[in-house]
DNA sequence: TTGTACGCGTTATCAT
DNA sequence: ATGATAACGCGTACAA
């Protein structure tokens, strides 16, 4: 079986709290104690278990990073910073993938809490806004969103600027019938206000048929949606879309439609994913520093978490339009 | 605080047990305590705490999945399949990306076992044969590999197969000097073997300086590693890669010499990961259903805590080569 | 049907 | 410098 500190005092001859000691490099002990104990201690190939330190400390050690999506190429990179720096101070991180499904992130919360987690970080939460301040509230929680949640530990992605940017530039390059690929999920808005905000400063209709939805982000989703938007509103001459990954799937429905891109339809993303410049036509998109980005979560989470869950703080993120040609650019 | 047992037997008026036994619906309770105590807890928000059940039953409901890149779209697929047979079961995973260091892999291994995870997912181990077996020995563990690994519990991906079937198709289709990108990690040989099969098969001379190794898996260490193969060996024709972030590499390379695919360069990958059928030209490759291949291995991993580790089993695994137009197919 | 007492492996308190 | 003992929160054996 595994051994125990129990195991190690008996072998050694000392007690439990002074192999304790010895494992922990606390107090003072005698340089011979210390050295044989460590022998017997290497020789039972001895092993903390990290439940038992949990329970008496109260802390686990451990936090969880919940997202919607791990197979958007975005999340995993994230999870990389948050995960150098979570490693960095000591703590392991729980990857919880929902599917894009609040229900399930709730039941991921709870069962967390149940763990003794030291802290949560919610990415691309798909909860709405009341029981994103409930769990705020009653857990250490960082949030990374495009959104602007009420609640008080955030980093957060200008999806509003974001497609602003990207959307004025379609408007700048001529076209005046624009269509939006959108993601359909609790108090998701910003993205769609500024796709609106750019038209209305260009003068430009909003027209509601130009809108599509997807219920989730992957790129048959996209397809679906941008193939029914391209069918039903050929008019359209641009598109742009929640992300890179909804912009895809856009492209795939143009080709198939037989529009040739950018002269027939140009396109824009957001993101910025390693997809997006290996596409043909490389995609225009939105860049976001993924990995800085999951690194400054985890370190306000870490704020958080020494705050006793009371830090109230805000961080903006910086986004950068990359021209390429699925624009014309 | 956190409300316990106790918490919520003193204000039931009950004794620890009973509220204990309403928690986990076991033992004969009159209804009325059940839903006397029952309320309580509601009202309390008792959470049973995971470290103090696992510290007394010696299972912690969770497993640990272990990864080499998660920016490796194959990974994050396999994660899925995991995931939704782990928590079919109850477990909770730990993800655990080893940036395809082995120092780091046994690190987390260590940790891991302090956590007292009640099994690890090995997948894509970067570990020496020698270290794979002494951690099975060790731990209860399922392995998902190209490899041959030594140990008992092994869904295994077809390497060799899968390279010689690339590699064949490049000679069938008239390539005589065909290079490869391969993967330089310790005991990863299975698929310069089937490349090498191929070309001996096809009566064609091998060459040394017609391969080239990357230290790990991305677009970026193929890119260079395929920019000195087809500057040094201009005379190629072809290149089969390690898998298919190995071929896009190949594949921006060969772009920026100016050769133009398939006719001037004809390039294979492996897994069909969704950025193969999206790049230009749509990469000939081969598939493998990774999201089956995570629900295979998690349901290995149970067999083999069911077994109490002894389980000695070995699976194969079936792959399918996807001809597209990246080789001239 | 319900309760008491002990143990899981560790850390912390207070002695010695 | 070292050790005995009591927590931590829960489950299990055994009583009552």
């Amino acid at each position: 079986m595994v051994t125990t500190l129990k195991d190690v005092a008996e072998k050694a001859g000392v007690s439990v709290k002074t192999v304790s000691r010895v494992v922990n490099n606390q107090g003072e002990i005698s340089a011979e104690t210390r050295e044989h104990v460590a022998a017997v201690l290497d020789e039972l190939g001895y092993r903390p278990n990290a439940l038992a330190r949990g329970l008496v400390s109260g802390k686990s050690a451990t936090v969880a990073l919940i997202i919607p999506q791990i197979t958007d190429p975005f999340f995993p990179e994230v999870m990389l910073g948050v995960d150098s720096v979570a490693r960095a101070h000591g703590y392991n991180v729980f990857l919880c993938n929902t599917e894009d499904d609040p229900a399930r992130e709730l039941e991921y919360i709870d069962i967390l809490a149940g763990k003794r987690v030291d802290g949560i970080i919610l990415c691309g939460s798909r909860l709405n806004a009341v029981q994103l301040a409930e769990v705020a509230k009653q857990h250490r929680v960082s949030i990374l969103s495009s959104r602007n949640p009420p609640s008080s530990a955030v980093i957060r992605i200008p999806g509003e600027a974001g497609l602003f940017a990207t959307t004025r530039h379609l408007t700048e390059r001529g076209h005046a019938r624009i269509g939006h690929i959108g993601l359909r999920a609790p108090d998701e808005h910003d993205r769609l206000e500024g796709y609106e905000r750019a038209l209305k400063e260009a003068g430009l209709p909003l027209d509601a048929k130009w809108v599509r939805w997807i219920p989730r982000v992957n790129i048959e989703a996209a397809y679906t949606a941008a193939k029914s938007l391209l069918t039903e509103a050929p008019e359209i001459t641009a598109v742009s879309c929640y992300n890179d990954l909804a912009a895809i799937g856009t492209m795939r429905a143009a080709a198939e439609l037989g529009r040739r891109l950018p002269d027939d339809l140009a396109i824009t993303g957001f993101d910025d994913i390693a997809m997006a410049s290996l596409v043909s036509p490389p995609l225009t998109t939105i860049r976001v520093l993924r990995y800085q980005l999951g690194e400054r979560v985890m370190q306000l989470l870490l704020k958080v978490i020494a705050s006793d869950g009371k830090l109230e703080q805000r961080e903006q993120v910086d986004i950068e339009l990359i021209v390429r040609r699925s624009s014309g650019g």
